[in-house]
DNA sequence: AATTAAAAGTGGTCAGACCACTTTTCCTAA
DNA sequence: TTAGGAAAAGTGGTCTGACCACTTTTAATT
């Protein structure tokens, strides 16, 4: 009567050893998998199951293939799922402010992780990039926005605003450079300062500024 | 030589077909596919091709498969984002540390939005888990904790924390409730009274006498 | 009319056959 | 000896047909 159905599919189930396979065998990304042949007698399954699971892991990235050459693990940052799924559901915009949302939590998060580091913030990174900005009056928000999550030492945290960030692409509207500059330089400057409630504040309302007229919003 | 290799997948196109057969038939969620066979006909392909770009989907949550009954379209507003990418994501990561850090980092941010929201910090529930804990001395931690990212209106985030609960188990050690129930009773208040700042504190400090004493996990 | 048995429909899996392409092997010619 | 190139082997891509297991529908029986 439970809902204990214990229906494991057959190609999940292969999904499951292959990842075993490559574990065990240490396949590193770029590396050559067995042949689907070779698959399919070693886990004493038919050749067109192991496809299936090949077939599945391929549509999220997480492996390549070659006519002819072979099936390749593919490395971690390739995987296509956000892209994939994003063709079937980007049609909710309520799935988008989530997304960025999130990616807005672990910023801030990070933000003041390392405001309150004196080792990270003093890193010659911000430096440079505040440098950057006042010269060239232009800055790289990803490679800022990514610095931020990567320096905050949890690579958890990381790999979901990687994730995140595929997925929510291009939300942020191209922007005047003029606009955003004094926001974001003090934002820069109070995280070297190692105030992380200043750092947060101008984070905020930069964010603000660049999420700012694209749609109301309105509450639902 | 340049990266332009275009090279179609066949499955991938399948894929592709499908979803437009989805849209012009308008099939909904919890409604039936086409049999495999009759679509390797309409599509002039093999079944087994119709098969790898059905498990692909049904991978990603897209659809699901009853044995002998048919395939059908899932609701893919519940899509497994989190679910599927999580057991490439986590895999690797035997850091509990990381994991319960960045829940931590979820359950603050929904403190303080909760806090700020009048609609949110007057609902029942917290008097409810106040008055629980004030007569029985017990609080089911779990469900205040899950409450407090329900209650944040991103169904992401609440998705992604409880992918971290699942993986992160069982490192809030056993306590005495007689310990920790001020600070629980401080931070519930605070909640409801609208302090994010104060309910913020409360919570960590709580947080840090759940994790305290378990420090005999070196870094490794 | 209700129950039950048979038939049809459908997903699950396998085996074998080709094809197209890549990699390796090995023989020939310079 | 060695550099080229053709043949062979290896590998992914696809299709067909065959069973099996399970579900749904249909038909027959009571």
């Amino acid at each position: 009567m439970s809902t204990e159905k214990s229906a494991p599919k057959r190609f999940i189930q292969i999904v499951k050893e292959l990842r075993e396979i490559i574990r065990v065998e240490e396949i590193q990304p770029g590396g050559k998998l067995p042949s689907e042949r070779v698959l399919a007698e070693r886990l004493n399954v038919g050749r067109s199951s192991v496809r299936e699971a090949l077939r599945s892991m391929e549509l999220l990235g997480l492996i390549e293939t070659k006519h002819g050459g072979g099936t390749f693990l593919s490395d971690f940052r390739n995987h296509k799922l956000v892209e994939v799924l994003s063709t079937f559901i980007l049609q909710e915009e309520k799935d988008l402010v989530n997304v960025h949302h999130t990616q807005q939590i672990l910023e801030r998060d990070a933000i003041v992780e390392i405001a309150t580091d004196d080792q990270l913030r003093k890193l010659p990174v911000w430096e440079s990039l505040l440098h950057n900005l006042i010269v060239d009056g232009t800055i790289e928000r990803e490679i800022l926005i990514r610095e931020l999550v990567v320096s905050s030492h949890n690579r958890l945290v990381f790999k979901i605003w990687m994730l995140l960030n595929q997925f929510g692409q291009s939300i942020y509207r191209g922007l005047s450079a003029e606009i955003e500059k004094p926001l974001l330089a003090k934002f820069i400057s109070e995280l070297i300062a190692g105030h992380p409630a200043e750092a947060v504040q101008a984070y905020e309302g930069w964010i603000e500024l660049l999420t700012k007229g694209e749609n109301e919003q309105d509450e639902y």
